[in-house]
DNA sequence: TTACATAATCTAGCAACGCTAGATATGATG
DNA sequence: CATCATATCTAGCGTTGCTAGATTATGTAA
């Protein structure tokens, strides 16, 4: 079989170049926001990027913030992913460590993006069925961890994850010192197990 | 003994105009972003709340974040004494107990001013001997929960306050429901006793 | 192929922002 | 009163997010 025929193809032509043209802003914004700062990705900045007037921009997102709530949808995406992968690949030690270690990783390795999804982005409950499906996704990865282990898995969750985006966050903002990170996972492992 | 006379009489009654002033741009900047958040704390808003001209604004901190930094600094003095008032004043239970509601507390009524302190502001390392004395004052009272407690009190306490952080922006931003709070201070103090 | 209609894209500009140079007013001092 | 420094303001620059209206490209049909 061919190609489709009938005039279907245009359109699904134009998605795909719309679609391809959608993810090009994010994967600039993300570049952008990771080498030069958030305060960089400007409108004018991104319609540069793309080589498009900046109107295009407002078709596909609405607005400037629109761009960075996409990009952290991606980060939630993806943070969901590397604590799925850490959850099931860890082979001797406990999987809470390993976990605590995979996302305090993500968090230093892109620190834009993990910006873009706790600091700059529209906030969005994690838990809630309203939730977007990508930040129950990632939730769920820690939700595992307590399952079954614990009276109250669900505050015990949040307050593991509390405690991650505590310590990521005053990281980030270069509250605490680099120095002493491994030992406060190791405290905050014991503290779990 | 009357006033102080000679030509300081006059310089002196300048300069408590002039910290007037400041404190006057510092308590409307706080007014504004509680009530209609930091984007409506703008320069030109602040020049009319005071029925001054900008650079009057500009004289005193020298940029819109220099503000938003004072803000900050003012935030950190008060949850320091916020926090050490917990600490001595508790009868019964535990004094963690008692720092992680007053920390909750104080997060959850002024969320803008938290927000200065942790999200708009520029990063400052909080043991630091070149820390801000208003910083080093808020972390001893976290410090002197597990002075002697632990084997390393000082890794404790930053990884104390990184959940409490971690707890109050996860609220602020409406992550986590409220209904559950108490259940979540309740398990955090029960991990740190 | 040509004419048309729809969709895609751009040009140009608005209002608001942070910030500052240069003009003006104020007030203490000889 | 005249002087001079200090305090304050007016006016405007460059940049931002965003949008209305003009313009061009593109598929459809005669």
């Amino acid at each position: 079989m061919g190609a489709p025929q009938g005039p279907n193809r245009i359109a699904e032509r134009k998605l795909r170049d719309k679609q391809a043209r959608r993810a090009n802003i994010i994967r600039a914004a993300r570049r952008i926001a990771e080498l030069e700062g958030w305060s960089n990705v400007t409108v004018r900045r991104l319609s540069d990027e793309i080589s498009y007037s900046q109107p295009v921009l407002y078709a596909h997102f609405g607005s400037r913030e629109g761009v960075v709530t996409a990009v952290a949808t991606e980060g939630f995406q993806e943070l969901g992913l590397a604590l799925e992968k850490a959850r099931k690949r860890v082979k001797r030690g406990s999987t809470v460590e390993a976990v605590a270690n995979a996302y305090l990783e993500f968090a230093a390795s892109l620190p834009a993006l993990y910006e873009a999804m706790f600091s700059l982005s529209v906030s969005v409950p994690f838990g809630d069925a309203a939730s977007p499906s990508e930040l129950r996704l990632a939730f769920s990865q820690i939700l595992e961890l307590f399952q079954g282990q614990s009276s109250n898995p669900e505050v015990l969750s949040e307050l593991f994850w509390a405690s991650l985006h505590g310590i990521a966050e005053l990281t980030r903002t270069k509250r605490f010192p680099l120095r002493r990170q491994k030992e406060r996972v190791r405290a905050l492992v014991g503290l779990f197990r």
